[in-house]
DNA sequence: CTCACGGCTATACATTTTGATAGTACGGGT
DNA sequence: ACCCGTACTATCAAAATGTATAGCCGTGAG
């Protein structure tokens, strides 16, 4: 008995860590910025699909949320640089790990035969 | 070099691991139903403001995507139960990372001075 | 003067996801 | 005849998310 607080504890948990790291595009730029810095453009090429209105929201909500540093060289053309920061680093885990599940899930499903 | 190739797989992996597991509410549902076989007005209550609606359509796809099992007792009142197959099992260990990672992000967000 | 570069921003629109509210089906109890 | 409980289902509406297309900024090359 008494685990009721701790369990919606714990479900808050997973929901509020959801909100910064859910959707669409969120984990798939961290796992190019985990690789290495990239500039805008970068990764602009290597999301296909990714309108860079798009881009620029995610990388401004990642920002905000203290995943991701931006930094601005006061250059001409513009040049502007993305990383992880030390917690958005400690999202490797998560993503080999979600990688990890999602080749055995096609594994399975493969193979399946309920 | 040539490492492009299985980058993207990887990204692909990801990508459709996250179309299984993704949205608002898949996740929690799966936490609720790893602690045990439950009844549809068992979630029901346990996850504070989705609608019959929403619970339906969510377990419905965990269905259709391998991850739950949906077992209906003919009688009247109705009785359905679900829980977790192997490899909604399978996915413990990302639910239990995730709100490893949780933890730690609102102990930075919590202490914060970038 | 004009155009290109790089990193956006503006505007408008389409699609997807989520929500509120109410109703259905079924047999059993009163 | 009427209501109850259980697990939905239908309809409509709102909100979140995503897309298409075009343009801005300043400077240096042509």
């Amino acid at each position: 008995m008494g685990t009721r607080i701790d369990d919606l504890a714990e479900e808050c948990t997973v929901e509020a860590a959801l909100e910064v790291i859910g959707g669409k595009w969120k984990l798939v730029i961290l796992r190019h910025l985990l690789e290495g810095t990239k500039r805008f453009g970068e990764l602009d090429k290597a999301l296909p699909g990714i309108t860079p209105r798009m881009l620029t929201r995610q990388l401004r909500e990642l920002e905000s949320d203290g995943l991701v540093l931006r930094t601005v060289y006061p250059q001409v053309p513009p040049k502007v640089e993305y990383s992880v920061t030390e917690i958005g680093e400690s999202l490797r885990a998560i993503t080999d790990q979600l990688e990890q599940w999602g080749r055995a899930y096609r594994e399975r499903e493969h193979t399946r035969r309920w």
